[in-house]
DNA sequence: TTCGAATGTGGAGAACTCGTGAAGACATCA
DNA sequence: TGATGTCTTCACGAGTTCTCCACATTCGAA
């Protein structure tokens, strides 16, 4: 039975969805803002999460960035306004769809339905980065060297993937940091040096001489496209 | 140097933005309203726009709109509301990013230059340039002469850059300088000496015969046009 | 050709860059 | 709350690059 995490601040529309949802097999999880979404959602790794825009506090974007920091669940929006650009702003997130406000229950359990699918469908051919001996399975955010699984956290795997997805391309400290933390200001560009560090005792066969990150001195850093 | 054009009508603001970006090294046009910024931004073509949504007369919106109608200059959005509905209109129309008042001026100058990173990114893809025997590929910062890689510092490589881009075009020991530091104040011109000394040890055939990068006697240097 | 100024060049030390371990800040989870 | 793991920041050492000087060479103008 798939589990689905709504995350609702109002009571009556999280009660209509969470009837609509068990009626249709689903078995409903719920939260009203964000900090218990997420808290939620780490602990119980729904197949799904619902999430409204709107919520008090934390919200809804700030919620879907910190998902997508550690997992590629799929997510459907909830959103207020009935603006057709709701879905550009939703899949830049990482949002998989969306669902405007008033919707009908059914609808939405129709895009549930729709997007596990997808989601599943995609699960065996999602999109995966190999390079030399290292292979990133970015949905599942998971990375292999010569077979190996390798454990990295998140902020690890994000400056490795952006490395690896252009190999002998050069960033700087700072494109690096953006990549990492977004925007990055008030901040100490050299934070990267110590992930690289960590980045390369777990993938380097030898850590004192990288050949997949390969510092550009003066520059920043690489992956190797020898 | 980069230059900025901030839209915004509020004297003190626009004033406070100015003296921020002056002092981080922002080159800074002014317009007040819609239309002088549309005059502004097709006569200057600045590297960046700020753009105060909350114009009067013309909005932001339609001046974003105006200005993507004939340019992809990145533009970044100041407004007032932290509403939802601005930020995703906004981005929209083709906005890189935005920023909510009240703002803190180094947030401000955080999201300029990720922004400007963002538009480098994007521009240098696959970017090279040839000339002669040469090629450079500029996000890779490889250099090869007659497809022999040589192996330059970053101030070797970023001199290099600026000469062989304009063939021909001469410029001063200052000029270079500015190329390889930022900005030169109170610095040994004759340095520049040095690094193409350097330069042309890695790149020339004969170096005490230059053909690629010429010295220009009492002015600079140039890369060969001929 | 001669002279003064501009440029070439080798080399020493200053300045910078990077790797690293460690400490504390911060977030997360039980 | 405490335990755990991650991220940021700092300081030091090792290595690389840059700057700058002194002197040699070349250039251009008379």
């Amino acid at each position: 039975m798939k589990r689905v995490l709504v995350v609702e601040d109002e009571i009556k529309i999280a009660r209509l969805v969470r009837d609509y949802l068990n009626q249709a097999g689903f078995e409903v999880l719920e939260a009203a803002d964000g900090p218990s979404a997420l808290s939620l959602a780490r602990a119980e790794r729904p197949d799904m999460i619902v999430l409204d825009l709107g919520l008090p506090g934390m919200d809804g974007f700030d919620v879907t960035r910190r998902l997508r920091a550690t997992s590629s669940v799929p997510i459907i929006m909830l959103t207020a306004r009935s603006e057709e650009t709701d879905r550009i702003v939703g899949l830049e997130l990482g949002a998989d769809d969306y669902v405007t406000k008033p919707f009908s229950p059914k609808e939405l359990v129709a895009r549930i339905r729709a997007v596990l699918r997808r989601a599943e469908a995609t699960l065996g051919g999602g999109e995966v980065v190999r390079s030399g001996p290292l292979e990133i399975d970015i949905p599942k955010r998971r990375v292999t060297v010569d077979g190996a699984e390798v454990e990295l956290t998140a902020s690890e795997f994000d400056l490795l993937l952006v490395l690896a997805r252009q190999p002998g391309r050069i960033y700087t400290r700072a494109q690096l940091l953006d990549a990492v933390r977004g925007v990055s200001f008030e901040s100490y560009e050299r934070s990267v040096d110590a992930h690289i560090k960590n980045l390369r005792r777990k993938i380097e066969a030898d850590p004192k001489r990288p050949e997949l990150v390969v510092t550009v001195y003066g520059v920043g850093y690489k992956f190797s496209d020898a």
